[in-house]
RNA sequence: UGAUCCAUGGUGUAACUGGCAACACGUCUGAUUUUGGUUCAGAAGAGUCUAGGUUCGAGCCCUAGUGGAUCAACCA
């Protein structure tokens, strides 16, 4: 069936199983089942690739249903995002679907199980039900109306429907086990009155069904086959299949409820409530802020569903609890964007360069190239002239042997135009750089082919010519928050940990003339800073551009590196630098010494000997403990024990048990160098 | 003081019914480069939480521990 080569995921793995079991690879059916109360955010987006990407592998369809069971908190608004994210990933559902299109069914089914006295109505106040739900380490009890006659659940739920009684006042349970050590089993509520406007069935309804009675037999309605969720749902697991036996035609197929790990990401939070917070307290400026792990938001910054994709797919499905590195997303933006961004020059921190032998009034048009990793991207044309801005960081009056950039008496190229050299600057009387002045080499044109033009310089600024320049307001973006797991610390809440810089914005940058015609879906590189593309803020006299993420930057990195160095590793210099070093040296060619043979052994050994001179008897005799199974760094410490012996250190009770255990062990290797020593 | 789930380099995932721990990101070298980008070549970094056991052989199986997560909404 899948000639797969590449590795499966837990989830593929338990399909796999079901199709060599006999299960009909046509009957494969899958669903995305969001709840429209909040927009989707990166989180969503496994759970999305995950089902419309299995969908596309075994030529299964997949629904988009929503589970709108709670009009209180359900809005068009979201159902209307959540179509406009799912549809811009790239993703096609088979049927659009709600599971407020099955409340006739549902209500019907649960007619059914009052029948059958498997549920009845109750008639307590939440906190009397919750109070007797008991405790998930002690059992509950049952409610005073649990054994009331079917007839008058009957005729009770009847009312509850028809609007005779008011919110609260009565709950559908089902009759389960109240000492269930699983606390969703303990007769788990069916159905609550909710006198609330739902968005598609209006007024039709004032009961409304619970997420667990409504899920799993929506999934069957809809005959999905495998019905993949977050792990907080594996406790549901049992109710779910408990609800399915009451209803099931062995006729029809029976889906199956499966787990996986949500998907975090480090420095921000994954929580619609949070998210929700976020934009209720202004702390962004909405759903799609570019600060924001929405869809919506990343959107906005810049990221393309490809790069959202590949992200899905490189961090993968599982079981356990994660937080993925962003910068693994910023990867995969990175990658895309280098293929596809056309190359544009701005500048976003402006000082005037003035090329003093350049003719004044005089202007010229010069190609610069749309994209050096695509061939046939073609060229646009820049305007050049003798007075430019370049980034103030790009100068130096003295640089020193490793800035690579502008300084005076030494040569750069100005990218796609000419060759300058530094000569020098005009400043104001607090010492701040006004103007630069330079000289060009006429001959260095690029692409002119001549020979000066083909000279190496050691580096290469970008430019815009001032009087071609047009404006735009450039927003710089950061992390939204700065712990890598803001929402992960049980002292403080996760809003103590924003980063009050996370929004940087440049009101005048300076950009070439060709921006002028930009679109919101065109990605850019403004070169050597990163890519950028239009903000829907922009309008007719209005440029702004979000920056979706700057370029790796090793020499911004070299340069910061100084100061935050030492937090990387702070527990390691507590001891004596070369004894601690000996004796890691020892443990690591001890851990290889069992994969080796011959001369290499021999070396390897050696070596051991060599620094074991280095370490103490102190040192050493806490590795007489190692396990028995990691013989090689157990033959590193006898050898290491040898050298000491040799150096006149006495044997005591702990050494001679050492011997004796290697004597004894398996190992040849091992046992001769005990035997040595004994 | 219960039930359930999880535990593999810094991070995220692999390793089909046991056979010398792989890939990606990140990190570090070097080369190329009219983007300190890209590309290319290479390196470091893990005996798979611990201790036992089964086995010729265990990351995979068993036992016990340890650590983490989840579960007590008329939310989903």
């Amino acid at each position: 069936m899948k000639e797969s080569a590449e590795s499966l995921n837990f989830i593929e793995h338990i399909i796999e199983e079901d199709l060599a079991n006999g299960f009909p690879q046509e009957k494969l059916r899958f669903r995305f089942p969001p709840e429209p109360n909040g927009y989707l955010h990166i989180g969503h987006a496994a759970s999305i690739c995950l089902n419309f990407g299995l969908g596309e592998k075994y030529q299964a369809p997949v629904n988009l249903r929503f589970d709108d069971t709670n009009p209180s908190k359900e809005e068009q608004e979201y159902v209307d995002a959540i179509k406009r994210d799912i549809a811009w990933l790239g993703f096609r559902w088979a049927n659009e679907c709600y599971a407020s299109d099955y409340f006739q069914q549902l209500h019907d089914w649960a007619v059914k199980l009052i029948k059958e006295d498997k549920a009845y109505v109750d008639q307590q106040t939440s906190e009397q039900i919750a109070s007797q739900k008991g405790t998930p380490t002690t059992p509950g009890v049952d409610s005073p109306y649990r054994n009331r006659p079917v007839e008058e659940s009957l005729d009770l739920f009847q009312r509850m429907k028809n609007g005779e009684f008011p919110a609260g006042s009565y709950v559908l349970r089902a009759k389960i086990d109240m000492a269930s050590p699983n606390m969703h089993m303990r007769d788990p509520i069916m159905y609550r009155i909710i006198n609330a406007h739902h968005h598609r069935t209006g007024n039709d309804w004032c009961i409304y069904p619970m997420y667990d009675w409504a899920h799993g037999e929506s999934d069957y309605v809809e005959q999905v086959s495998h019905s993949l969720c977050t792990l907080e749902f594996k406790a549901h697991r049992e109710l779910y299949d408990w609800y399915l036996d009451q209803i099931y035609d062995s006729n029809l197929l029976r889906p199956k409820q499966r787990e996986f790990a949500r998907r975090n990401l480090s420095y921000t939070v994954m929580s619609k409530r949070k998210l929700l917070e976020l934009v209720q307290k202004n702390i962004v400026s909405g759903w799609d802020d570019p600060r924001m792990p929405t869809i919506s938001g990343l959107r906005r910054r810049g990221y393309t569903p490809t790069s959202i994709r590949k992200f899905s797919d490189l961090a993968g499905i599982a079981k356990r609890d994660n937080v993925t590195d962003v910068s693994l997303l910023e990867f995969c933006i990175r990658e895309d964007l280098n293929k596809t961004a056309t190359r544009v020059m701005a500048v976003l921190n402006p000082v005037k360069l003035v090329i003093s032998n350049y003719p004044e009034g005089q202007s010229e048009i010069l190609q610069l190239e749309n994209n050096p990793e695509e061939a046939n991207s073609g060229t646009h044309e820049v305007p050049f002239s003798r007075e430019l801005y370049i980034e103030r960081e790009d100068f130096k009056e003295d640089g020193g042997k490793n800035f690579f950039r502008l300084s005076l008496g030494n040569e750069v190229r100005l990218k796609s135009a000419y060759i300058i050299k530094g000569e020098s600057v005009i400043k104001d009387d607090a010492g701040n750089i006004l103007e630069i002045h330079c000289t060009y080499d006429p001959e260095t044109r690029s692409g002119s082919g001549t020979e000066a033009s083909e000279r190496k310089v050691k580096g290469t600024l970008h430019w815009v010519s001032i009087a071609h320049a047009i404006k735009a307001e450039v927003r710089e973006y950061d992390r939204l928050f700065l712990d890598e797991a803001p929402d992960a610390h049980e002292e403080k809440g996760f809003l103590e940990f924003i980063n009050p810089n996370s929004l940087n914005v440049i009101k005048e940058a300076y950009c070439e003339p060709f921006l002028a015609n930009a679109t919101l879906d065109d990605k850019f590189q403004f070169q050597r800073l990163g890519y950028f593309t239009l903000d829907p803020d922009s309008n007719d006299g209005k440029l702004v551009f979000n920056k979706t993420v700057g370029l790796k930057d090793t020499w911004a990195k070299q340069n910061t590196q100084a100061p935050t160095q030492n937090q990387a590793k702070p527990q390691v210099q507590a001891q004596p630098q070369t004894q601690k070093k000996a004796l890691n040296e020892i443990q690591q060619i001890g851990k290889k010494l069992t994969n080796l043979s011959g001369e290499k052994l021999e070396t390897a050994m050696n070596s051991i000997r060599e620094f074991a001179e280095e370490v103490t008897y102190e040192e050493l005799e806490p590795l007489f403990g190692t396990a028995a199974k990691k013989t090689g760094t157990r033959i590193a410490t006898m050898l290491a024990l040898g050298v000491l012996l040799n150096k006149g250190q006495a044997k005591n009770q702990a050494i001679l048990d050492f011997i004796e255990s290697g004597k004894a062990d398996e190992n040849e290797i091992l046992r001769a160098e005990s035997e040595k020593l004994s």
